[in-house]
DNA sequence: TTAGTGATATCC
DNA sequence: GATATCACTAAA
């Protein structure tokens, strides 16, 4: 089953445990396709979020944030590696679901750069294309919760909360 | 631990 | 126009 805009509009808190497990699938031109199971994720929720980018208000860079739920967010970090994002909730509110690592490829970037993601992505759907979607095949991994990586400068409160959730290993 | 890398935001 | 910052990775 493919997720469509009706599995992302929803708060991301809700989204973001049962986006694990699920099928990143990206087709190519000639017809090949890569797969991955999604085993981390993150959630970047709101203004009031000092680890969102939105928390600095909305700029060009962070309106797909405020726009729809299943658009995806790509943005280049650190000048070399593409970070990607799906955004869920309501239009208007900023939140954003980042995709933290698959099954194979461990590392925001890695995952990006072995999908073959780039800018070109940001603010285009995840689903109703043929370039990239999301399948449920029904698997439910075990979740446990973690507090987000790499952002040291939003404070102690933001620091520390769980919102990285990561598929149980067994 | 540190270098590499460039878009973005924020300050002149 | 200039500068500081950054949701990372690979190499050492």
């Amino acid at each position: 089953m493919i997720l469509t805009e009706k599995f992302f509009h929803r708060d991301a808190l809700d989204v973001a445990p049962e986006l694990v497990g699920k099928i990143i699938v990206r087709r190519f031109e000639d017809g090949t396709e890569l797969r991955e199971r999604i085993a981390e994720v993150e959630v970047y929720r709101g203004e009031e979020d000092k680890a969102c980018h939105a928390s600095k208000g909305r700029t060009k860079r962070t309106e797909v944030l405020y726009g729809e739920s299943g658009l995806i967010y790509v943005y280049l970090c650190y000048g070399m590696h593409w970070l990607m994002n799906v955004i869920t909730g309501e239009k208007e509110q900023p939140q954003g679901i980042l995709i933290r690592c698959g099954e194979v490829h461990n590392g925001p970037a890695k995952l990006t750069k072995y999908l073959q993601i780039d800018g070109s992505f940001n603010s285009t759907k995840i689903y109703g294309n043929d370039k990239i979607r999301i399948e449920d095949d029904g698997f439910k991994p075990e979740i446990r919760t973690a507090p987000r990586v790499g952002i040291d400068y939003a404070g102690e409160y933001w620091r520390n909360i769980k919102w990285r959730y990561i598929a149980e290993k067994r």
